[in-house]
DNA sequence: AGCACGCCGACT
DNA sequence: GTCGGCGTGCTC
């Protein structure tokens, strides 16, 4: 049957490309394609089957080659992906193209699915048999435990020492074989029975579990409230319905240990999706997912976009995470798409935090998300208590106040763990001439250099440029040259002077370069004896470090006073997952908050009402001064090479905002007016409800895309914008 | 985004 | 005389 095929493809084009297609049954909707298009040939996904194009028939090329015979991205999912191409405005055959791992994207044959397992061959059971062969190596161990049938190379692991170099030698002999068995032909191990839920986390457990069809439940609970037993168990009667379930997690929180705490309890393989993993392991846990084999997936962000054949539920853990939100090219919140996708596919959603996002309090609030609180940690007396450290008119060491000292002191004599955070890396964000005035400067970015000592650089956290430390000032030649403000390297340098004997342990971006060194650090964490640990936002969260009692947040004036109105909410979020890292039943956990206004109103509301006083006065604020979740954002991002080129593309999309219920802001600096030699500037669309901006977001990019000499100028859109810049 | 075509400067 | 700079246009 002749047809015409409309296929997307991923270039950033917002159309559609028309292909003939002769022959056979037309693949469906969903399936991927190899196509000519231009010199080249590219993959692209069949969006639907039409009778006639609105090109000419001539005009049309044939589809050179169909790649799957079923849909690899189904029905519900591919409505899902066009859904969110609209909303977020971005091309779909790029949407598309993020949705599918990476080794999907190209022709080449799917990878084959499956646990791998080994087994005996012919020879290798001959082998046995030869009365001369050696007894009682690895080798040997190996084929007697394969004498027994098949086993999957996990199970061979965990009950014999050395097998991968066993196995090695037994494949090069021909003894064994390597296959890969269907998950659902593994026996499910007996699942590891957890502690009984109390009675809050039954109550959560039961509504979720009783949701027929969607529904959408935030599930705030405290830290060390149990969250996950709640999640394990929703998800185990999901198991029990034969149905699958889909959790995200943030990415410093997939651990190998979260993998085997998910493994153990629910007695199912999981299929974990993660950016650490190889692209043909990717590719087959995808593809287990889509061919319904792993019934729980594990993943992060892009772990939204699997194919569920018999969707059971969906969680989304740390529902308040700033990592769910793509910051580049597709745009996109995980956790708004799982709210979505959840509707879509009619299961129940879940999204967890101890810290809730202003936006899921609002959803709430407004009745849209049933909501359940967990109240209780488990085995623990009294939550930590926070403590303001004034620092007006105290003498500074590096930036730590004598009072802090002291209570750093005390927790160490008493054989316990310190945190000390701050979100700045490097030594110090500024090196000043006292002499002359002159400040280090990247030359293409227009902000300070940050210091780093112990390389002896100088290095620009925006674009990457830097430069050795100058011995003198490069301008007046004077020896006068002071470091300003206070990073992680230089707390250590003040730590370890003060306390000369204490190890100290520096967590963040530049000690943790690498997979293998970021694992050896954090393996050596939770170890027991006094020490300090010093880190930015990524020792927020993560491993488990029972022996801390105390934290102490280094730079709490950067979040009440911060220009970005999400700091307040994000300081918050930041002290409450900090605090719930420190103590222990035996050992209350303490917070100190060091600040030059300790009468600031939030943290005042924080320190006398917790972190659900704090939220509930921040919505009332971002209410009075309609900023979201009361009103809604879209973020125009614009750069080019040449001021002028850039001030002219502003200048013409404001002039083509015609919407009378939007306020548009702009043309605007953007924060970082220059960075990596490019100049920048934005505009901000701000509307009361998504139907206005959804409405005309459309028709502008049509009108942006129409202005003249676009091409000397990078741009784009960003709805729902999380960082305005 | 690719990838071509196309029209002006320093090199085998 | 050519190799190659990146401006402009197109891709069913």
């Amino acid at each position: 049957m002749n047809s015409i095929l409309r296929i997307a493809l991923p270039v950033p084009l917002h159309q559609w490309f028309d292909y003939r297609w002769s022959g056979g049954v037309a693949p469906a909707p969903g399936c991927r394609v190899l196509v000519p298009f231009g010199r080249r040939r590219v993959v692209g996904v069949v969006i639907e089957s039409v009778a006639t194009s609105e090109l000419d028939e001539a005009q049309l090329k044939p589809v050179e080659r169909v790649l799957d015979d079923r849909p690899l991205l189904t029905g519900e999912l591919m409505a899902t992906l066009r859904r969110a191409a609209r909303y977020y405005q971005h091309p779909l055959g790029e949407v598309l193209q993020a949705a599918l791992p990476v080794a999907l994207r190209s022709a080449r044959e799917l990878p084959e699915t499956g646990t791998p397992a080994l087994q005996l061959t012919a020879a290798g059971r001959e082998a046995l048999l030869d009365p001369t062969r050696r007894r009682g190596t690895r080798l040997d161990a190996l084929l007697q435990a394969l004498t027994e049938g098949t086993r999957t190379v996990a199970t061979l692991e965990a009950s014999l020492a050395g097998v991968a170099a066993a196995a090695r030698a037994a494949l090069a002999r021909g003894w064994v074989e390597r296959l890969r068995l269907a998950t659902a032909a593994i026996p499910a191990a007996a699942a590891t029975p957890g502690p009984p839920l109390n009675e809050e986390q039954r109550a959560a457990a039961d509504t979720i579990v009783a949701a027929d069809g969607f529904a959408s439940f935030l599930l705030d609970g405290v830290t060390g409230s149990g969250k996950t037993e709640v999640y394990l168990e929703v998800i185990r009667a999901c198991l029990a319905r034969g149905r699958q379930a889909l959790v995200l997690v943030p990415e410093i929180a997939l651990t190998p240990q979260a993998l085997k705490r998910f493994r153990e309890r629910l007695g199912v393989e999981i299929a974990a999706l993660h950016s650490g993993l190889a692209e043909g392991e990717r590719a087959r846990a995808w593809l287990a997912a889509a061919r319904g084999e792993a019934q729980v997936i594990l993943g992060t962000r892009s772990a939204l976009f699997v194919p569920l054949p018999r969707p059971g539920v969906i969680v989304v853990d740390e529902e308040h995470d700033a990592s769910y939100k793509q910051q580049e090219g597709f745009r996109y919140h995980a956790r708004d798409l799982a709210v979505l996708r959840a509707q879509a596919l009619g299961v129940p959603v879940v999204l967890g935090s101890a810290t809730p996002s202003l936006e899921s309090l609002a959803n709430v609030e407004a009745g849209r998300y049933a909501v359940a609180h967990l109240r209780h940690r488990a085995g623990l007396a009294q939550p930590p208590s926070l403590r303001v450290i004034d620092l007006r008119r105290q003498r500074l060491q590096h930036g730590l106040a004598s009072p802090t000292l002291d209570a750093i002191a005390d927790c160490l004599a008493r054989g316990e763990q310190v945190l000390v955070f701050k979100n700045r890396r490097g030594y110090a964000p500024v090196l000043l001439c006292h002499d002359c005035g002159w400040s280090a400067q990247c030359p293409h970015c227009e902000r300070a250099l940050t210091l780093h000592r112990r390389e002896s650089r100088l290095r620009c956290h925006h674009c990457g440029y830097e430069r050795a430390l100058p011995a003198a000032c490069p301008d007046c030649g004077g020896l006068g040259l002071n470091p300003l403000g206070q990073g992680t390297e230089r707390l250590e340098e003040a730590l370890s002077e003060r306390f000369p004997d204490t190890p100290i342990v520096r967590v963040d971006r530049d000690t943790t370069r690498g997979r293998r060194a970021r694992d050896a650090l954090f393996d050596r964490l939770p170890e027991a004896g006094a020490r300090i640990l010093i880190g930015t936002q990524m020792l927020a969260k993560g491993h488990d470090l029972p022996h801390l009692t105390l934290v102490v947040v280094v730079g709490v004036d950067e979040g009440l006073f911060s220009v970005d109105f999400r700091a307040s909410e994000r300081l918050g979020q930041l002290v409450v997952q900090v605090a719930g890292r420190a103590g222990r039943a035996e050992r209350p956990g303490a917070v100190i908050l060091q600040t030059h206004d300790p009468s600031h109103p939030l943290l005042a509301v924080l320190l006398d009402g917790g972190y659900r006083a704090l939220a509930a006065q921040l919505l009332k604020d971002r209410r009075a001064a309609s900023l979201p979740p009361f009103a809604h954002f879209a973020l125009l991002r614009a750069e080019a090479k040449e001021q002028a080129a850039l001030d002219a593309f502003l200048r013409e999309a404001m002039a083509r905002i015609d919407a009378r219920d939007l306020i548009a802001h702009g043309p605007l600096a953007a924060p970082m007016p220059r960075r990596a030699g490019a100049y920048r500037g934005q505009i901000l669309l701000e509307a009361s409800t998504r139907g206005e901006l959804q409405a005309f977001l459309p028709r502008w990019l049509d009108a942006l895309r129409a202005i003249p000499g676009a091409r000397a100028l990078r741009w784009s859109i960003d709805v729902d914008p999380v960082d305005l810049y």
